[in-house]
DNA sequence: AATGAATGAGCATTCATTCAT
DNA sequence: GATGAATGAATGCTCATTCAT
């Protein structure tokens, strides 16, 4: 019916546009990103941006769900074959896993994730999120503990919590300065944290005497 | 000329108007934060704001900073005369005791964190900060350590980044919804963490059988 | 190529364009009309109207018009059986009428009236439609003269004006809140006029006395 | 108190802004009156419009209400020592009465009263100015009617209602062409409105008789 | 020390118009 | 005839900053 310009390459076109938004916010931060600068990023005026996106609020959103819907899938095909531990050891993995594409995401989600306080209607977006995040993540320890892989006393909402907190976490420092963190040493690490409090595995070598220490130092919070 | 009351006179304006700024962000978020709005929170106009701040930017951040210090001194205080795992175990509950002065702490450290990205300059004086804290808390874990109360194969540096990460990870939660965690839930969950992977005890019922499950959930990351 | 149908259907297509250009501007008010809206209102795009209109200022000057000439075909198919004082009579009563189309078309009027202020152009459309309109009035009023139905004395111009004037400015309240004015208050308002400053007739209860009053009030104009 | 500049003259300056935007409105018309373009009238720049009035609408709303509140003290002031018939018509004369400053008031009403269409809470307030002058004028009636000044037959709102309305309309016209009217014949044309369906006076030369004409043509409303 | 007036650039948004299909 | 993508200028508004008093 429509015999005006074709009509399919609208998702296509917002796809581009999310893309050069998610460019401009890591290069100039989300306080800097102007509709002018996304346009100017793709070549084009700022009036497109309205045929896609009601507003600038909406476009942003789009921008970023669309980096991590991405991801997601890349996720979910990564593990779909596996069973048992293997199945939760590579959800883990390919989450902790260190590569430009998963540093901008994370930049990006820190982005938002600040821009969300004193936000209530933002902040209860990117809860909802993090509650189908631990969610998904509690399903799989309770498959486990369901065969006895995973410690039977464990809540599986509150390990799911922690597994993904412990991610995040992480999330924070690498975004700072990624090129620090090159090897294996991270999955590691969150590893060590899934076989004790998961698994119910002991710690690689137990043996700690009892005599008592005296630490000085303080950690500053930030 | 009372030049020493002049000068007291002036770090407590300081102290005031960062604590005003605070209460604007935390209120309004950082984006929608002015100077403005600043010195009405105080009944002020904004040319008085430039007496004691040379920018926007040198206010924002020192306002932030002011918190945390006030934040950290206090937990040097609480955690002073204690000795071994206690000390250990005293700082870090100390770090995921959720009231609301913490959670004004770590919606402003999200804001300001998210308003680093793009930022360069930011982000650098927030990696230093987080290594300090990195640093302190890796300082204990040595000395645990030192006195056989720790895990001898662990780096101490990777250890206190976990340790920190889970718990900075798990106020990312919190802030989203703090009314949701009022008892000991946190503390335990960390606990659980700090005495499996740090101190290296054997998980509470570590009874787990053979067989292998087949979780099928992802988890997503947002 | 049905060339005669096809300008058949361009007529009716404009009419179509100005009925909703009309609604939109009643709605929303004549400075948030957009052709966005206009297209949208009957279910097209904006590109259409570039078909039937150059520019949107012909689009809303016919639109207006077109209300106004439908409306002046049926008073005139009212009046034209009538004779002498009877046919004034007719004709004033039919444009005192309140009814909602009658409402709406001198809400569009007032709107247009407005928007003709610094816009030389638009104004000098407007007054020579109100010079046609005196114009036909005063020939009425003149054959009721020439008939002796009239005040010898009258300049027939200056009382269609007056009598126009009244109309118009009884209007300009009417369509403030039109539910106020339902019977025939506002007939009788008019007629009273008619019959003591055109027809000469002694006003209805002429008993006044010679005292005087000292009333104080003075009222706004706006 | 205030030590910084001077405070008095913050309403001077309202008032001078006011007028900029009078003679933008009256040159450009309200659709083409930015705030910009009210700025540069004064040789300012747009952000100062920001210390004066909140938004646009607030200044072009003052704008119109300061031009109409000075012509009311004025207005007042010159009838105030008159009584009975003579301080109604005082006052009619003075409404009446063309002038470069009244054109300027009535041009601006009317590009008031059109953007009102479509604007509920615009209307509104338009509405209720219009009452009050109708309740100020009943006011005079419904004294000289007590006095035997007026038709005791009379509704005093009514008759005001139409004493205004005359006048509103007559202006209606008025601002489309100014220049033509010069004398006394619009006061005069109103004096006799006044005379017969106020005063009850009976109309100058009130001889008529009874043939019937047969008129033809049909005013066209607009 | 403090005020508040004034600046002027930057922003998101709106919109009539053009034009390839 | 009709579409809708794209333009690009204009608008109201916000705000950090400057500065005379």
């Amino acid at each position: 019916m429509t015999r005006g310009r074709i009509k399919g390459d609208h998702e296509v076109r917002r796809a581009e546009i999310a893309r050069a938004a998610c460019a401009v916010i890591l290069r100039n931060g989300l306080a800097a990103t102007s509709l002018a600068e996304i346009a100017r990023e793709m070549g084009y005026t700022t009036g497109v941006l309205r045929h896609y996106f009601l507003s600038k609020e909406e476009l942003l959103f789009h921008a970023k769900n669309s980096l991590f819907d991405a991801a997601i899938d890349a996720r979910r095909d990564g593990a779909q074959d596996l069973q048992g531990r293997d199945k939760l050891t590579s959800v883990v993995t390919a989450m902790i896993a260190v590569n430009p594409a998963a540093v901008d995401r994370y930049r990006l989600l820190a982005a938002f994730n600040g821009s969300a306080i004193g936000d209530e209607a933002l902040m209860s977006k990117q809860h909802a999120r993090n509650q189908e995040n631990i969610e998904a993540l509690s399903a799989l320890i309770a498959e486990l503990q369901a065969c006895g892989l995973a410690l039977k006393g464990l809540d599986p909402r509150m390990a799911a919590l922690g597994l993904l907190a412990l991610i995040d976490g992480l999330w924070e420092h690498i975004i700072m300065k990624p090129q620090d963190w090159g090897g294996d040493d991270l999955a590691a690490l969150v590893m060590a944290h899934v076989r004790t409090t998961i698994f119910g595995e002991l710690p690689p070598e137990a043996e700690t005497d009892r005599r008592t220490g005296a630490p000085s130092a303080i950690p500053r919070e930030t």
